[in-house]
DNA sequence: ATATTTTTGAGGTACGTTACCGTAAATTAA
DNA sequence: TTAATTTACGGTAACGTACCTCAAAAATAT
């Protein structure tokens, strides 16, 4: 099974299959000029034979460059969370140069329309072989979507929330989930009251999606602890005076609070006012893993974060591509990834 | 920035040092008869024109296929957890199939003094280029590791705790850091008690690794909480009954024992034995993530399984080798595995 | 000076694949 | 039937590097 067989080549299929060389690779890369007959005949001898391309050789001859375009919002904006993904393609773009992949990246900000339009049509007009994006802007991308298809294009979705099914590949993010999770780890802190589940949002394109974070949680609670419930509160503006204010009233209104459950990346925000508030311990579960979330983990104002490895799905978007565009590879349609949970006790490995 | 400069090659390194392309080729390949003066001209060219080979011409050119070794433990054996670091050593060995990188397996017995020597002495005797295992049976594989160092034998430790300085590389779990993990969720479970600890264990081998969870374990709680103290006992039979007796009798001695910490892959021989039992909730934490554990998971009688991806670990030693003789880049000394986190509500995603 | 050793140059072959350029064979048109 | 055209296939030069041989040139020893 592990004996060392001598790598059979495209040379050795001609021979068997008594054609040329060059017949043997117009079939295999499926090009004109090759009678029915003949092109059977050595796809099975291919088959028979167990001939595997030689990548190291393919890619040596072609040397015909290819070039993957990522579609997503600026990194300095807003959350700051695309720059998690964004660093997980600069890894594989440097992991893939020896393969002679290029990575055009087009941003934009998150609720510029016309701007996204602008990079739409720049990226239909460009000469990209496949394209990473996020399906969170879904009615601007439709006609990009549209020409990927028309032209053959591969794109890749990252933090995709919705099955599309020309896509490559989708790399989901268990929104759901996420919500019922949080919900078990609120249900091992305390066993009864109540949790505040702050919506801070400035763009209205993330409403869906902690629409869904806050259904699991509830589904979790009415399943398994009646006696806790949840109260909504949306904020839109982010002022520490602001968030202050509101958060203060609210608590005092509400004695029964226990823990806040923020469905964004915005937990530094609230875990602010808390550090400075005394009172009863209550429990803050977040999302997503930021350099200013440690300074809380460490103090334990933030307990929990739930992450679902953004780099990683970045990463993975254009490997994908990547094993899909080089190595001919099936990819599979839909990756699910994990839901990291985040403590002060396991931060520093992650 | 990402203008697409021609790439140079050795040819240009030649014409520009104004030497022959032998020369270029020998300089590169460290052989002898270079001049000292030459070899530094050289040198000092390529470093300018910031010369990269071609991997996949270097590659196809020597068309050398390279072997790695891999010794670790039978998969079937114990608590199966070897099957983990195999799947990912297999994932890779597929994935390298392309480059022509054959993977060797060498299992042995953990208990099997005899068979490991002979396995090792295969190895010593076999002309595999890397090597995989781990640093458990430290004993016995000094040898090979000398044997490794003497023949300029790259290697790579999975699931270590001591840091070779001689390795590649080395792949570490926190594991100080992981009992403080477990202090930490039990914490959040309940504010006093008592932690039973249990050493599940046949071979002696593992006593290092639960030792050094159950230190962070206590180092936890002494820091945060002094309510909760903890309690340690060994298992040696596996039996049901056993188990079973032996646990009765501690937990009716011992009221005040709210959680089990159960610090290595046995968790679900424990649960079993809570499945049946009536009583207060009493929390499981345990290790690495088995099929067999989600039906407990499932019924939240284990609450928590800390995982430190094993599959990924065995990936990585391979990949890390690969990178290393065929990509010829830099290797990190010490990679540091993630400590997740594992709940109902997320095993599915693992 | 000559003999010997070391250094360097020139050139070739091979690795497996790609892509282009022919031409023989088959088909169609005249 | 012959010419024109299309289709099928064969031949082969690259791609960039590794590794080898042979001989010329330079440096060193005698």
């Amino acid at each position: 099974m592990d004996n060392d067989e001598r790598i059979i080549g495209i040379k050795d299929v001609a021979k068997v299959a008594n054609v040329a060389l060059a017949t043997v690779d117009r079939v295999i890369h499926n090009r004109a000029g090759v009678s029915v007959k003949t092109k059977e005949k050595v796809l099975k001898v291919i088959k028979q034979m167990g001939y595997k391309p030689n990548i190291m050789a393919s890619n040596l001859s072609k040397s015909k460059k290819i070039v993957i375009g990522v579609l997503l919002p600026n990194i300095s904006e807003g959350s700051g969370y695309w720059e998690f993904p964004m660093q997980g393609i600069l890894k594989a773009k440097k992991e893939l140069a020896q393969y002679n992949i290029k990575i055009k990246t087009y941003t934009f900000k998150q609720d510029n329309n016309k701007e996204i339009r602008k990079k739409i049509l720049e990226l239909i007009n460009s000469d990209i072989q496949g394209l990473v994006l996020t399906s969170k802007f879904a009615d601007e991308i439709e006609i990009l979507l549209e020409d990927c298809k028309q032209k053959n294009r591969p794109y890749v979705f990252i933090d995709s929330n919705v099955r599309k099914i020309d896509a490559l590949s989708s790399i989901h993010q268990p929104l759901f989930e996420s919500g019922e999770l949080a919900a078990q780890l609120f249900n091992y802190c305390f066993n009864q009251g109540e949790i505040l589940i702050l919506h801070l949002k400035k763009t209205m394109d993330t409403e869906g999606i902690i629409g869904l974070k806050e259904k699991g949680m509830n589904a979790y609670l009415k399943e398994k602890n009646n006696a806790i419930t949840t109260k909504s509160l949306v904020l839109t503006d982010f002022n520490e005076d602001a968030i202050s204010d509101v958060l203060f009233k609210t608590l005092e209104d509400n004695p029964l609070i226990k823990g806040v459950f923020i469905p964004n990346s915005k937990v530094a925000y609230i875990a602010k006012f808390f550090e400075k508030r005394a009172g009863d311990k209550i429990y803050l579960i977040g999302y997503d893993f930021f350099r200013e979330d440690v300074e809380y983990l460490e103090k334990e104002i933030i307990d929990f974060l739930i992450c679902q490895r953004p780099e990683e799905q970045g990463y993975q978007a254009v490997f994908k591509l990547f094993e899909y565009l080089v190595l001919k590879k099936e990819v599979e349609k839909e990756i699910i990834m994990p839901l990291d949970i985040i403590t002060k006790k396991n931060y520093k490995y992650y």
